[in-house]
DNA sequence: CGTTTTTTAATGCGATCGCATGATAACGCT
DNA sequence: AGCGTTATCATGCGATCGCATTAAAAAACG
């Protein structure tokens, strides 16, 4: 057998071209040559690891929420002794485009749930990925009111998809510039201020 | 001089048959073969109110404002002694793909807000008709503030945008069918009657 | 009624697309 | 070392794209 080459991760590498280009060109712009020049190579090897655009576009979707969870995990794991209020927070500004890698991963999500209107494909992906996220939110929220962190009378089924929709609200027009990150996690910030007792028991 | 046409009222009738191309098929498959066939003209026809794609794609985005518009003006008029409440509901249900009329434009607003990633004539476009809803939102809520009609503790200048975002965050969720139209009202019913007093004083 | 100007239609062109094919280089195994 | 498999690349093909060009049809006006 010849060389070894991983192909999961060969997938990946040019994966992170295709996020490149949607995020710098539009997705309509995407095109094998175009991938394939972004990524260093040629474009009969990017046929090689993805049969059709197709395939590889359904593969850069499923990609994209790993992404996502790794950057939220880092995120996460570089708070020293976070509360639960803190990792709402840092999970829901990990979904803002607050830096060139979030709004690089927005462009890209933004696009599929575009596409997503006439691929069902597409849209079951989307519907399997955002759904798993709001579950775990209301996971937390539903947590955090057991341990008694939530004020009187909040309902975690209220506020967890409450705010998990206001943060898909925020980044359409924190990219076209409607509304700047500081605005987004202000308003992010005063509704858990709402939502949960102040620090000091 | 010959035939007299209403060269403005053309390019609507020609929007339209974007808005069906894009809801039905998707924003990269416009051409403007498509848009002539579902308009039931000519090629040329098209190309003569519109000297380029850039400018019927970028037409049809202004005009959807308008349509959005007029919608809401038409379930407003449909009320007939609506508080200040039902018409901030109004505004919030009509900008949900919750008819097809709504899903339609929900469709094509979600195409350009992707598209204005990468071609920042559609970003202003979309900064400038998405803020000036705001504004107008803002306006409302102060105005129910003035009046007494939010409860004690409500900041309109958080729960108008928080509102808004909130609304904007739904479409695409329910696009992919995450979450139903009911489900969205429901979410935004209850927003409301966390802000407002109820109606018996 | 003929002229003029607009509207509509039809067609051609260069470019680019996704995909298929064939050739070449590089590596693992016996 | 020699073979077999795989990765990589270059190229070709049919289709489609936006746009330009040209021509025919239609209606207002002298």
């Amino acid at each position: 057998m010849p060389k070894q080459v991983d192909h999961e991760q060969r997938r990946r590498l040019l994966t992170e071209a295709v996020f490149a280009v949607i995020s710098t060109q539009g997705f309509e712009a995407v095109s094998l040559r175009d991938v394939a020049q972004q990524a260093g190579f040629s474009m009969g090897t990017v046929q090689h690891y993805f049969p059709t655009k197709q395939q590889m576009l359904s593969f850069a979707l499923s990609h994209m929420r790993e992404r996502v969870l790794a950057r939220l995990q880092a995120t996460v794991a570089a708070l020293p002794e976070p509360t639960r209020r803190d990792l709402i927070r840092a999970a829901t500004a990990v979904m803002l485009p607050v830096d060139p890698a979030g709004r690089e991963e927005a462009c890209v999500n933004i696009a599929f749930f575009s596409a997503a209107t006439v691929t069902p494909a597409y849209a079951e992906q989307l519907r399997d990925g955002y759904g798993r996220i709001l579950t775990v939110s209301i996971a937390n929220f539903r947590e955090a009111s057991r341990l008694g962190e939530l004020r009187d009378g909040i309902d975690p089924d209220v506020e967890a998809p409450g705010l998990y929709f206001l943060t898909q609200g925020l980044v359409g027009p924190i990219l076209v510039g409607l509304y700047t990150p500081d605005q987004a996690l202000a308003l992010v910030d005063a509704q858990l201020d709402r939502v949960f007792r102040p620090i000091s028991p």
